[in-house]
DNA sequence: GTATTATTGCAACATTGTTGCTTTAGTGTG
DNA sequence: CACACTAAAGCAACAATGTTGCAATAATAC
């Protein structure tokens, strides 16, 4: 195990994720920040939360990883098994409480899942 | 419906996915070419084909779209909900014959889906 | 306070995909 | 075949996202 600091960098990153109700592209993480932050930092803390499971991310269908905050999606397994669901219209990208059975690979060996859906989002929808 | 025309670099490309064994990237298609194309062509390739759903993609974990022939996954429906798998050594993303069991969400109009299981494939596996 | 080194900043870069416009070449018609 | 029409392809310039190497800064231990 690396020795690790606590930074007010790091903390702002939770504090926002901790506040939003959807999961955060770097742009946007960037944009909330209270301070000027320079983005390979944002990168960076994202990497090193993210290999200690206190955040997971999803790819979305435009190729951009957007990040949330683990909570609960890793009490009783390592991968982040939930389904997420991108908005085509707001671009939004959510976690669902909906968990996905994920099916027994012969010679295959799973570390981790992204299960996205794509369409139009409750607030979208008219 | 807009006219089409047959084209040998549209021919090409259906020649190359259907070989295929894994979904392919528009690099790795822009190599199995056997002559020079231009990527802007091949990209509006695939983005005709996948309108017609002649083709479907997924994003990989890496932010790449990977491209595949629709045998026979859009028959009974719209989506093509099968699984996904991305091997982190070789990189290669292939489709696999499992279906998952999408779930009705309220007040949101699901549209597609991309399912994507990460971890080591059968072929990188020691 | 000082040393150690994890973290951050910076600049330059790589990769993937997109856009506007021009050129090329399928396709139908006479 | 010659010609018109326009879908498809090429080209160049660009945008967006993420990465790398190295120097500067600051958290922690002593
Ligand atoms: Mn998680
Ligand atoms: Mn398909
Ligand atoms: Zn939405
Ligand atoms: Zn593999």
């Amino acid at each position: 195990m690396k020795k690790t600091r606590n930074t007010q960098k790091q903390d702002y990153v939770i504090d926002i994720l901790t506040n939003a109700k959807h999961t955060m592209s770097v742009e946007a993480i960037l944009k909330a920040m209270p301070i000027k932050v320079n983005k390979t930092t944002v990168y960076r803390i994202l990497e090193r939360f993210a290999e200690k499971g206190k955040v997971h991310f999803v790819t979305g269908e435009d190729g951009k990883a957007y990040y949330a905050l683990c909570n609960d999606c890793n009490v009783n397994h390592e991968m982040h098994n939930h389904i997420h669901f991108q908005c085509k219209s707001c671009k939004k990208v959510t976690c669902l409480p909906y968990e996905i059975e994920v099916p027994e690979l012969k010679n295959f060996e799973i570390q981790e899942t992204q299960f996205l859906m794509i369409g139009i989002c409750d607030m979208c929808i008219s």
